[in-house]
DNA sequence: CTCTATTCATGCGCATCAGTCATGAATGGA
DNA sequence: TCCATTCATGACTGATGCGCATGAATAGAG
C-alpha cells in the first residue's frame, strides 16, 4: 500500500483554491506538475476526484466525501512534522534530568535560570535523589541524563567530569576551630561531628578515601541530607564535613567554611548519560550549558 | 514544507518490529533502503529519531514522543486511502438519486433489489419529486443523477432515454368503454376523467402533444399524484389517462388498461446527470444497471 | 459571430532520487 | 577468539517527477 502524500496535498489545495494554476503557485510548482500529481493519484486509487475542464474545476462526489479527511490528514502531518523541526531548531522540548540534592539546590538554579531566559517555554523536570538512585534513574530512561557523584563506573553509562571540589570543615565562627586557616583530620577528635548516613554517596566517598589514609570518622549525629547537616551546624549543634558547595556565598553568615587538609579529600561531580543514546535537542543544549557552567565554576578559586 | 510519508512509515514500522531488517522484509524492500529512508527523514527534520548500533535499535527521546502521533497518522492515511480504493473496486459508496414517483414506485424497486443483492452494504437514497424538481435537484448536486420525464432540455444536463411508453386509458372493467380493444381520444367525451394537476409533468406532456393534434382534455376531477388517480379509478369514481407503467401486473385486478389511439401519445423517461461530472463508482454501476433494466423493459411487448 | 484570454492536458527531455548489490564495521554469544 | 547477526556505506541504475513548449477547450469581450 503506497501512499501518495504529495498527491493528496495537491488535491486538498486545488479543492481549496479552486484551480490548478493557483494551487501550483502556492506550492512553487508549475501547473503541469499538479496536473500530473492528480492524474497519478486518481489512477492509483482508481477514482476520479476532480472533474475539470479548462473552464471549471469541481470535485466529484467521491472527491467531496474525501476532502475533509484529506484536509485533516494533511494539516495533521504538516503540523506534526513542523513541530518536530521546530524542536530541532533548538529549544522546544521537555527536559528530564536527575540530580543529587547538593547540585539541585546550589548549582542548578543559576543554570536553569540562564537556560530558561535564552530558550523560554520548555518544561524542565528534575528528579532529585541520592547518587545511587540517579544512576538507576538514568539507566531506566526515567531521566535523559544525571548529575551525580563519581562512584563506581557502570558499563552502560557515559561519564563526564564537570566539577571537582574539596570537602571542608563547617562550624560556627565561635567554635574552637573557627578561627583556624586550615583544619586537619586529626583536629576533629574533639569536634562534635554531624555525619551523613552511611547510605549517602558523599559518606561512601569520604570513608573510602580516608580508609586509604588509615583514617576513620565517628560522628555524634547522623543525618540523611546535607541540608539538614548544615542547618544543625548553623544552629550550633555541632560541626560537619561537607562538600565545598554545600552553602552559597552569603547564606549562613555565621558559619565558617575551613579547608580540611592532611589529606585534602575531594569529590568529583559528573554528568552521566546512557551510552549511545541521543539526547533531545533541548536536553542536549541544556546539558552542554550545564557542563560548561560547572566546569567554569570548578576553575574559579575557592574562597 | 515537504512531508516524507515513506520515511515516517518506515520509522513507525521499525519502532514496532524493533529492527531494520524485519521492517524491510515487511515492506518488501532491502534493509539498505530503510536505512536510507531513516537517514533522509532524520536529516530533513534535523533530529535523530532512532539510536541504532548493529546490536540494538531503540528510539531516542524525541522518537518516543513522536511515535504515537506518527503511528496514528500512518494508519489514518492508509485506512483512508484503502477505503477509497475499495470504493473504486465497485460497490462501496452512497448513492443519491432523484426520481419521479411513477418510476420510484414501479420500476426502481426491482432494480434496487437486484443491485443490492450484487453489491450489498450501500446506502441508496431516492429523492422522490415531480419532473421539474428532479431537474433542479440534479442541477444543485443534491442528487448525482435523476430519473425523469423528457421535457425541455437544459444545457447543463446530459440526457439518456431509457423508456418510452404510451399513455393508456384506465377504467373499471364494468365501465362502458371497459370492453373495447382500443379507445380513441374522441371516445373520452362521455368518460368521467380524473386529470392530473396542470403542474404535473405528465399533464404538461399530454397537453403539449394533444395540442399539436388540436385536441384538448377537460376533466371532472383533478389530483396531484398518479397514485391518487389510480386509486380513484379502482374505486370506480371515474376513468383516467395514465402512463402504461402506472400499475403493475396483477395489482388492481378490476381495473382495465386499454390502449389509446388517434393519436398514440407517449412519454419518454430519461436519465439525467450534470454534464462533465463523474459519478461515484457505486452510483455509476447503479446508473448503468438502471438504464439497462429500463431499456430492456421498454423492449418488452406491452400487455 | 469572431477573436482573445484563460486554463487544463500532453509530448518530450532531463535531472534527481530512491532502490539494489556488494561489502564493510561493530558486537554479543559460543 | 571466532562466528553470526545487524546496521552503514559506496557505486551504480532505473524510475519518477519536474519544467518547457505547445495544444485544446471555452467563456467573455467587441
Amino acid at each position: 500500500m503506497k501512499i501518495d502524500f504529495d498527491g493528496i496535498q495537491a488535491f486538498v489545495l486545488i479543492a481549496e483554491v479552486g484551480g490548478f494554476g493557483k494551487a501550483a503557485e502556492r506550492l512553487h510548482l508549475t501547473q503541469t506538475a499538479l496536473t500530473r500529481r492528480i492524474q497519478k493519484l486518481e489512477s492509483y486509487i482508481g477514482v476520479r476526484l476532480i472533474d475539470r475542464t479548462t473552464r471549471s474545476v469541481q470535485l466529484t462526489a467521491v472527491g467531496r466525501e474525501f476532502l475533509p479527511h484529506a484536509a485533516r490528514m494533511v494539516t495533521d502531518m504538516t503540523l506534526a512534522v513542523s513541530r518536530l523541526k521546530d524542536m530541532s531548531r533548538l529549544g522546544q522540548g521537555n527536559i528530564t534530568m536527575a540530580s543529587i540534592p547538593t547540585m539541585a539546590h546550589h548549582a542548578l538554579p543559576a543554570v536553569i535560570q540562564k537556560y530558561a531566559s535564552r530558550y523560554p517555554g520548555n518544561r524542565i523536570r528534575i528528579i532529585e535523589s541520592g547518587a545511587f538512585e540517579v544512576n538507576r534513574t538514568v539507566l531506566h530512561d526515567q531521566a535523559e541524563f544525571g548529575l551525580t557523584l563519581e562512584l563506581e563506573r557502570h558499563p552502560e553509562l557515559q561519564e563526564q567530569r564537570v566539577l571537582r571540589e574539596p570537602f571542608m570543615f563547617f562550624c560556627r565562627e565561635e567554635h574552637p576551630l573557627g578561627g583556624k586557616k586550615t583544619v586537619s583530620w586529626k583536629d576533629l577528635k574533639q569536634a562534635e561531628l554531624i555525619m551523613m548516613s552511611s547510605l549517602s554517596g558523599n559518606r561512601v566517598l569520604l570513608d573510602h578515601q580516608l580508609a586509604r589514609k588509615r583514617l576513620s570518622l565517628s560522628g555524634t549525629y547522623e543525618v540523611e541530607h546535607l541540608s539538614t547537616a548544615i542547618g544543625l551546624v548553623a544552629a550550633g549543634v555541632g560541626t560537619a564535613i561537607l562538600p565545598f558547595s554545600t552553602i552559597q556565598e552569603g547564606s549562613y553568615p555565621r558559619v565558617r567554611r575551613i579547608p580540611l587538609i592532611g589529606p585534602v579529600v575531594k569529590r568529583t561531580v559528573i554528568l552521566i548519560r546512557r551510552k549511545g543514546v541521543t539526547l533531545s535537542p533541548a536536553t542536549q543544549t541544556f546539558y552542554e550549558m550545564l557542563a560548561e557552567q560547572l566546569e567554569a565554576a570548578s576553575r574559579r578559586p575557592l574562597v
